[in-house]
DNA sequence: ACCCAGGTGGCCC
DNA sequence: GGGCCACATGGG
């Protein structure tokens, strides 16, 4: 099957509309960063502690000592680092953006993913989780997930992260955000639910390439 | 007692 | 450009 057959499918089966729980933009940010590495539920209890603990906004992160964040964020693993790089961007904020992430999108996409990825702790699928599910830019997020679906379906993809990104931007069905949207949730949900680290059969995926014959070497 | 989870930066070659 | 490592909590 073609890459863009298999996109077609991987949006229709498993596509999610409104796939991030938060709506706000900033809380979308902080939760890109939280989420690096780390289970969705442990996400959730940290941004829990910073609501409850009124350190869910620019002003109030900035204000405050790192400690606070770093306690706050605790269950969310990698604390310490996590808490810095929160700290990093809410400075960025302010810094270039008047504490308002929203003001990003006055700029061209490209420049505004450069501005994130200047930001110390922020990479490129940080970045593209931002612009994507925070502010609305048509850009594709790569994660372990789509490596791994893809993988399993037979699929030879690139190691680099770009090269990948705009492999899938150029055989989607659209190339607008919410058909990215649906890409990324797809194949997130679809690993989640058929495609397991651990276990390579997946006999109730629905997506009849995927898991046919032996497991291909994955590139993670 | 393992392995895994919605990555990133630093260091090395 | 890759390969390896630290970062750390919570769940299976």
């Amino acid at each position: 099957m073609s890459l863009r057959m298999f996109l077609k499918k991987v949006i229709d089966c498993c596509g999610v509309v409104e796939w991030w729980p938060s709506t706000d933009p900033f809380e979308i940010s902080i939760q890109a960063i939280l989420t690096q590495n780390t289970s969705w539920k442990n996400v959730l209890k940290a941004t829990e502690n910073l609501r409850s603990g009124g350190l869910m906004s620019p002003k109030s992160l900035f204000e405050s000592d790192i400690g606070e964040i770093e306690k706050a964020i605790r269950p969310s693993g990698f604390y310490r680092v996590k808490a810095k790089r929160i700290k990093s961007f809410v400075s960025f904020l302010f810094d270039k953006l008047e504490g308002r992430i929203e003001n990003l999108k006055n700029y061209p996409l490209k420049a505004a993913r450069n501005m994130l990825l200047s930001v110390e702790g922020i990479g490129k699928e940080t970045a593209d989780t931002i612009l994507l599910f925070a502010l609305d830019f048509p850009i594709m997020v790569v994660d372990a997930y789509t490596r791994r679906v893809l993988s399993r379906a037979g699929f030879d993809i690139p190691r680099d992260y770009d090269s990948l990104r705009e492999l899938i931007e150029k055989n989607s069905p659209r190339r607008d955000s919410r058909t990215f949207k649906l890409l990324h949730s797809g194949f997130d949900e679809l690993a989640k639910r058929y495609c397991k680290k651990t276990s390579p059969k997946c006999s109730l995926c629905p997506l009849s390439s995927l898991c046919k014959g032996s497991v291909r070497r994955e590139h993670s």
